[in-house]
DNA sequence: AGAAATTACGTCTTCCGTAAAAATA
DNA sequence: TATTTTTACGGAAGACGTAATTTCT
């Protein structure tokens, strides 16, 4: 599905945070068997998100040689943005959850390696005292 | 529901990236109302995804002061994360696909804003000719 | 009354687990 | 035949829309 019409055109990218976690462990384990295990998922929901999951990005991740499980390049790709994906939705739920408590947030540096710099200087500190209503 | 068990304690951070999109929609509009019609949702709908998403994060995230509509710190907080979190999750989506079909991907300088940094400096290039199998 | 958000209820889709099937060494 | 993944099927949970309800101006 599409994102619709008028100024707001998403590409309502269609992977779930929860599919993600279900690709990485596949993707770790390459092996859909014990990847299952470690989720605590029966094998058949696990083949059945992991294809769900190449039908929505429309892309192959695997390539299932009988055997044997092997990433894709798309595959390698993604596993190290969902990796990325997934440390940066929990950091959110953490500063959020912090904001809440109008704690002083403290923000180190911090950076996927995905996105490979070659060189990277970043640091921040925000101190804020509850200045909420 | 927490992760479970064994050397996999992961804080599952339930927040779908559709509810992520819903929340900033509301959180953009400051109106349920409005919102729901952007996203051609009924404000029914919109109204149950955001106190789902709320009771997920066990956090209250706006303010309903009957007549008008406002963020709380937390809100405020997880609307510049959810949008940091729906670009990074699109960027992945491009950069995934770009992998299948083995182009070269250039990376520039990216960093979401939420991080604040006083001062980064951040970039890369890299071009990959496929060598894939 | 009018406007805005929430709850009630019925329906439809999606997801999971068990069981059976397909495919390979 | 043993192992690994996928399809089949029935039940449970979630999500949506319409309609009714609450609350404040």
């Amino acid at each position: 599905m599409m994102g619709v019409i008028g100024p707001e055109v998403v590409s309502d990218v269609d992977f779930d945070l929860r599919r993600l976690r279900y690709f990485v462990a596949v993707a770790e384990e390459l092996h859909f068997g014990r990847a299952a295990a470690r989720l605590h998922i029966a094998q058949p929901a696990l083949s059945r998100q992991i294809r769900a999951l190449e039908d929505a990005l429309r892309t192959a991740l695997f390539v299932r040689d009988r055997r044997t499980t092997v990433l894709t390049a798309a595959g390698e790709q993604l596993l190290a943005d969902a990796r990325d994906l997934l440390a940066a939705a929990e950091a959110a739920h953490r500063r959020v959850t912090a904001a809440a408590e109008a704690k002083p947030v403290l923000t180190v540096g911090f950076m996927p390696a995905s996105w490979s710099p070659r060189r990277c200087e970043c640091w921040s500190a925000t101190g804020r005292t509850s200045a909420s209503g």
